[in-house]
RNA sequence: GCUGUUAUAGCUCAGUGGUAGAGCACUUCCUUGGUAAGGAAGAGGUCACGAGUUCAAAUCUCGUUAACAGCUCCA
C-alpha cells in the first residue's frame, strides 16, 4: 500500500501502481469523467500512469492550466495524426500547446500548400481519428532506436530534435499510426477531444532561426465541449472588434498616412485631448514625487550617441545620420532620451544632496523598426515616452525603485488595469562578461528590485538572462485585445550611462562618486499606452479622459430650456455639454458616428421635464433608465472617483 | 527583414477580360418629434502606383508601395 497525500491535505491509502484515473474514480464518478491529467509530486502526468510509491497527487480538470496544456498537446499530435494521412511524406517539427491552444511546424511534401481551403478537410479527418478513441502510449526509447525510428520514416527534423537529447531520457508517445517524439504529458486517448478547430497556418523559421527553412506553421484550437469551442470563437470575433486600429479609425484618434511614412501616427484632435489629458494626469504624479520636467531637441550630433555606446551597437540598422552643409557635421534622430538627460544631469556640478535628481520630459524618439514589425499604435517608428531619469546615491536605489512602482500602481489603479504581469529581468549567471558592471553592483540592484516587489507584494516572475547589458529591469506587461503582451511600464537600473558619461557628485566624504540612473517610464510610450487603454475599454474611456463626456440632447427645441438647464448644471461638476438644439432626427444623432464614443447621452423631452430627470443611456450599454441631474452627477462623480482615487 | 495574404466610394465589401457596383455615411427634399425610423432625388472612384500581355485589363503577368497574420527582432 502506498499513501497518496491530496492538496488539502487530507491521505488515503492504495494500492502501489495506482493510477490517477482509478484515484479519480475511487472519489466520485463526476470527477474521474471530468479528470483530464494528474500532478503528482508537482510534475503532470498522464492518468493512466502507474504511481508506485507514497506521493501527492493532484487531479487536474480543464480549469486547470496544467490539464489545458496537456489537453493541447494532445491535440497537437491527433492534428500531425491527421496531417500524416492527408499528405503522406509531411515532415515534422515541433508541435506545442500555447497559451489558447496548439501548433504543429510541418514540412509538407513537395508540391503540397497548406491554406485555409484545407482546414474543414483536416477538421474532418482529426474527428474521425477521435472517433476510433485511440490511446496514446508511452515508450521510452534508447537515443539509437529513435534515429533509427525516425530516420526510417524521413523525419529530419525529428533527428535533428534527438540528436541534442541525452540516450536514457528519450520518450516517445504513439496513438494510432502516429509516433511522435515527445515528453508529454498527455490525456490517455484522444477520445476527450470533442470539438477542434483549425486556426491558420503561418510560415515560421525551423527552430526560430532567420537562416534556417521556412515551415508551415498550423494554428488549432480544441475543447472538450463543442459549446466552449463556439464560446471561445465568438470571444474572438468580439475581441476583434477592440482592435485599437479600427476603434481608432471610428473615434478619428489618429491614423498612418502612406505618403507621411510607414509606422508614423498622426494624431488627429480627438486623439490629442485624450493624449494630452493622460500626460496632464501623470504630470500632476510626478509634481507630486519630486520630478523636475525638461524639453530636449529632437536630434543630438552623432558624437553624443558615440559617448552612450548605441552608436555603435544601433547606429548601422537605424535611422542614418542627418548631414548639414558642414563638411562632417552629423546628428542622429534620438532613439532614447537617456543621453540628452545624462547632458542635463552633468551640466552642474552635483552634491549628495541634490540627489536623487529625477529629470521628467514626454520624450519623442524616433526607432527604425523592422517593416514586418509595425503594428498600429503598439510598435511604431516615432513615439512619445513618458521618460524620465532617476539619478541617485547607490543607496538610494530601492527607495526610489519603491516610490516609481507606487506611480505605476496609481496609473494602473487609476485606469482599471488589473490583469497586468510584472516581470524581473536578471542577468545570465552563466553568462557575466556580456554585461556592464561589477558582480557587487548588479547584485545589489537585482536584490534591491526583488525586495522592492516583496515589500510592494507585487508577484513577478524572475528572468535570467533577460537584463539589459546595462542594468536589471522590471517591465510591466499587458494584453491587447488578441492576448498578446506588450510592455507597457518600464524601471531599469542603469550602471553604464553614468560612467560611460562621467557622472559624478561629491559625497559627504567630499570625494567624487557615480550616481546610480533609473530609467522609468509608467505608460511606456503614449501609443501603446493608449492603444492598450482603447482595448481594454472598448473606446469607452473613463469620464476624465474624454472631451466629449456627456451629450445632453433634447428630443424637440420645446426642451431646449430644460436641456440647457441640465447642461448648466452638469458643466458645474466640470463635464463638457453639447445641446442638440436641431428638431430633428433624434436617433440618427444617436447613432451618428460623432456620438459613437460618448460615453453618456441623457435624452430630454416632455416626460423628464414633468419629473426633473433625465433619460440616461450609457453608450455600449444602452439605456440606464431615468433619473435626476442630481443622481447622475453623483453616478459620474463616483466613476470618475473611482478612476483617480488613489491619486 | 523573412513567408503568406490583401489593396475597388468616407466606412464595410461585391465584382473571373467587354459601359464601375451594393449597404451604411454624405447633400437636398418629403414623412416622423422618443432611444441606431421610412421614402424620393443627388453627389462621390486615375479600381494603390508603374510596366507588360490583349482589339479590349479593376480582372491576367511582372515590379514597386502600403496594410494584415505569423516568424525573427525590439535601445
Amino acid at each position: 500500500m502506498i499513501q497518496i497525500t491530496f492538496p488539502d491535505g487530507s491521505v488515503r491509502s492504495y494500492e502501489a501502481g495506482v493510477t490517477g484515473q482509478q484515484i479519480a474514480e475511487s472519489i466520485s464518478p463526476r470527477l474521474a469523467a471530468e479528470v483530464l491529467a494528474c500532478g503528482v509530486n508537482g510534475e503532470t502526468t498522464e492518468l493512466n500512469r502507474p504511481i508506485e510509491q507514497d506521493s501527492t497527487v493532484v487531479l487536474y480538470k480543464w480549469d486547470a492550466p496544467e490539464a489545458q496544456h496537456a489537453f493541447w498537446h494532445t491535440s497537437a499530435h491527433l492534428m500531425a495524426e491527421a496531417l500524416q494521412e492527408l499528405y503522406p511524406g509531411i515532415q515534422f517539427g515541433i508541435g506545442p500547446a500555447i497559451e489558447n491552444g496548439f501548433y504543429y511546424d510541418v514540412m509538407p511534401p513537395e508540391g503540397v500548400k497548406l491554406s485555409d481551403a484545407d482546414f474543414p478537410k483536416i477538421e474532418q479527418k482529426m474527428q474521425e481519428l477521435v472517433a476510433k478513441k485511440e490511446q496514446l502510449v508511452r515508450r521510452s526509447i534508447s537515443k539509437a532506436d529513435a534515429l533509427k525510428f525516425f530516420g526510417d520514416r524521413g523525419q529530419t527534423y525529428k533527428n535533428e530534435l534527438i540528436a541534442d537529447l541525452e540516450d536514457g531520457h528519450i520518450t516517445t508517445y504513439t496513438q494510432g499510426d502516429f509516433t511522435d517524439l515527445c515528453r508529454g504529458p498527455h490525456l490517455v486517448s484522444t477520445a476527450e477531444i470533442k470539438a477542434v478547430k483549425v486556426l491558420s497556418v503561418a510560415a515560421a523559421y525551423w527552430r526560430g532561426d532567420e537562416k534556417r527553412p521556412m515551415m508551415t506553421r498550423v494554428y488549432g484550437i480544441s475543447f472538450p465541449k463543442k459549446k466552449m469551442l463556439d464560446e471561445y470563437l465568438v470571444k474572438l470575433e468580439e475581441a476583434k472588434k477592440r482592435d485599437h486600429r479600427k476603434i481608432g479609425k471610428e473615434m478619428e484618434l489618429f491614423f498612418f498616412s502612406e505618403k507621411v511614412g510607414k509606422g508614423l501616427p498622426m494624431w488627429l484632435p480627438k486623439g490629442t485631448a485624450l493624449r494630452l489629458r493622460l500626460q496632464d494626469f501623470l504630470r500632476k504624479i510626478q509634481k507630486q514625487y519630486g520630478y523636475l520636467e525638461v524639453i530636449t531637441p529632437h536630434i543630438g550630433s552623432k558624437a553624443l550617441y558615440v559617448t552612450s555606446g548605441h552608436w555603435d551597437h544601433y547606429g548601422q540598422d537605424s535611422f542614418r545620420p542627418i548631414t548639414t552643409p558642414e563638411e562632417g557635421e552629423e546628428y542622429l534622430l534620438k532613439p532614447m532620451n537617456c543621453p540628452h538627460h545624462c547632458m542635463i544631469y552633468a551640466n552642474s556640478p552635483r552634491s549628495y544632496k541634490d540627489l536623487p535628481l529625477r529629470i521628467a520630459e514626454f520624450g519623442t524618439v524616433y526607432r527604425y523598426e523592422q517593416s514586418g514589425e509595425l503594428h498600429g499604435l503598439t510598435r511604431v517608428r516615432s513615439f512619445t515616452q513618458d521618460d524620465a531619469h532617476i539619478f541617485c546615491r547607490p543607496d538610494q536605489v530601492k527607495n526610489e525603485f519603491l516610490r516609481v512602482m507606487d506611480i505605476i500602481n496609481i496609473i494602473f489603479r487609476a485606469l482599471d488595469f488589473k490583469e497586468y504581469e510584472a516581470q524581473i529581468s536578471l542577468r545570465d549567471p552563466n553568462n557575466k562578461e556580456k554585461y556592464i558592471g561589477s558582480d557587487e553592483v548588479w547584485e545589489e540592484a537585482q536584490n534591491a528590485i526583488i525586495e522592492a516587489c516583496r515589500e510592494k507584494g507585487l508577484t513577478a516572475h524572475e528572468e535570467e538572462g533577460e537584463a539589459a547589458f546595462y542594468g536589471p529591469k522590471l517591465d510591466f506587461m499587458i494584453k491587447d485585445a488578441l492576448g498578446r503582451r506588450w510592455q507597457l511600464g518600464t524601471i531599469q537600473v542603469d550602471y553604464n550611462l553614468p560612467e560611460r558619461f562621467q557622472l559624478e557628485y561629491t559625497g559627504s566624504d567630499n570625494e567624487k562618486h557615480r550616481p546610480v540612473m533609473i530609467h522609468r517610464a509608467p505608460f511606456g510610450s503614449m501609443e501603446r499606452f493608449i492603444a492598450v487603454l482603447i482595448e481594454h475599454t472598448a473606446g469607452h474611456f473613463p469620464l476624465w479622459l474624454t472631451p466629449d463626456q456627456v451629450v445632453v440632447l433634447p428630443i424637440s427645441e420645446k426642451f431646449n430650456d430644460y436641456a440647457q438647464k441640465v447642461a448648466t448644471y452638469l458643466n458645474t461638476q466640470d463635464v463638457r455639454t453639447i445641446v442638440d438644439d436641431r428638431n430633428e432626427k433624434i436617433g440618427r444623432k444617436i447613432r451618428d458616428n460623432e456620438m459613437k464614443h460618448i460615453p453618456y447621452i441623457l435624452i430630454v423631452g416632455e416626460k423628464e421635464e414633468a419629473e426633473g430627470k433625465v433619460s440616461v443611456r450609457r453608450q455600449g450599454q444602452g439605456d440606464q433608465g431615468s433619473m435626476t441631474c442630481a443622481e447622475f452627477a453623483k453616478k459620474i462623480q463616483d466613476e470618475v472617483r473611482e478612476m483617480t482615487e488613489q491619486f
